[in-house]
DNA sequence: CGTAGAATTGCAACATTATAACCTATTCCG
DNA sequence: CGGAATAGGTTATAATGTTGCAATTCTACG
């Protein structure tokens, strides 16, 4: 694989799309490699795995989901372990966390600090990342209408997805 | 206090600024009263008192806060029936769950339904619901750039409110 | 009325998700 | 090296939410 700017990742427009999904999680790791030298932060074993785990699929997973895995695969397994790793990921911006279904889901445009906002589909699960415009604009809007300080900001819409509509 | 049709409430447009907050109570127990006689549903008096807590601040409350109240006052108050009650409360629109916080929070314009959308102060707690125009847009743009079907939406803004940014 | 069916509530146990506290091991860097 | 900072191991527990079933209350209808 050639080496790519974080910002240049092979992730599809539309999960709900076919794609090869091995190139989301490589690209996932190189990503993630690249922002934590670039930011000295430290991509451990466990950390790296966790990650992985996570963008085995676009469904948004349970921290207690990759316990067993880890457990299989030799590393400490205690919840602690699995949500520092993932706490160190959400503050890189490496993954989300999807309120609604307390469970975490891979960005796929990490490094550029952004709202999150996620279109997940009732029915098979998938979480699709969505950069809509109109998004961006609300938190001006907000600030305009009360006169508060927006720090953070997400969105989460739950439907059907084009293939779980028939 | 004059019956109101349930678009008419007595809601401030900015919980930050001072007001009447037992207006906020009145209206939205009346409110309640009138939606559940139109859709046949019954506000018993454990789901009143429960409506009635939740409004006792703008503060979103977690369930389990309420079951001391409760208890207290001669209701039943094991976890079941505080999470029925908000969830009647919820499939008819008069409350709110903030999926970030774990916690509920009145709703100021129950009987339209509407996505959900809050500005919560990370200082003081209190929300504001808000019906950004860019809000309702985003599920229609969303449909159209990923062919999905949305029929749930929530936005979560966390930040400062006008009086804890001093 | 009065009773059948539906809705609501009481109750006990349990499931899931997340964190606290405290200690050891590793890594970084002068 | 050696001390500070970071990361991980371990145990226990807190916080949040659900299931299943029995008992009760309400409502509609004959």
């Amino acid at each position: 694989m050639t080496t790519k700017s974080p910002a240049e990742t092979d992730h599809p427009a539309n999960v709900y799309a076919p794609h090869d999904h091995h190139a989301c999680v490589d690209s996932a790791v190189q990503t993630a490699k690249q922002l934590c030298a670039s930011e000295g932060a430290r991509l451990t074993p466990i950390r790296q795995r966790v990650l992985e785990l996570v963008w085995q699929s676009h469904k948004p997973v349970g921290a207690y989901d990759l316990l067993p895995t880890l457990a299989q695969e030799g590393f400490n397994s205690a919840p602690p372990t699995v949500y520092r790793a993932l706490d160190f990921l959400l503050e890189l911006g490496l993954v989300h966390r999807i309120n609604s279904l307390n469970a975490f889901v891979g960005c796929s445009h990490p490094g550029e600090s952004h709202p999150s906002c996620f279109f997940v589909c009732n029915q098979c699960g998938e979480a699709q990342e969505l950069h809509a415009s109109q998004i961006d604009q609300v938190s001006a809007q907000v600030e305009a209408m009360l006169g508060v300080k927006v720090q953070q900001q997400t969105t989460e819409l739950m439907g059907l997805c084009p293939r779980c509509q028939g």
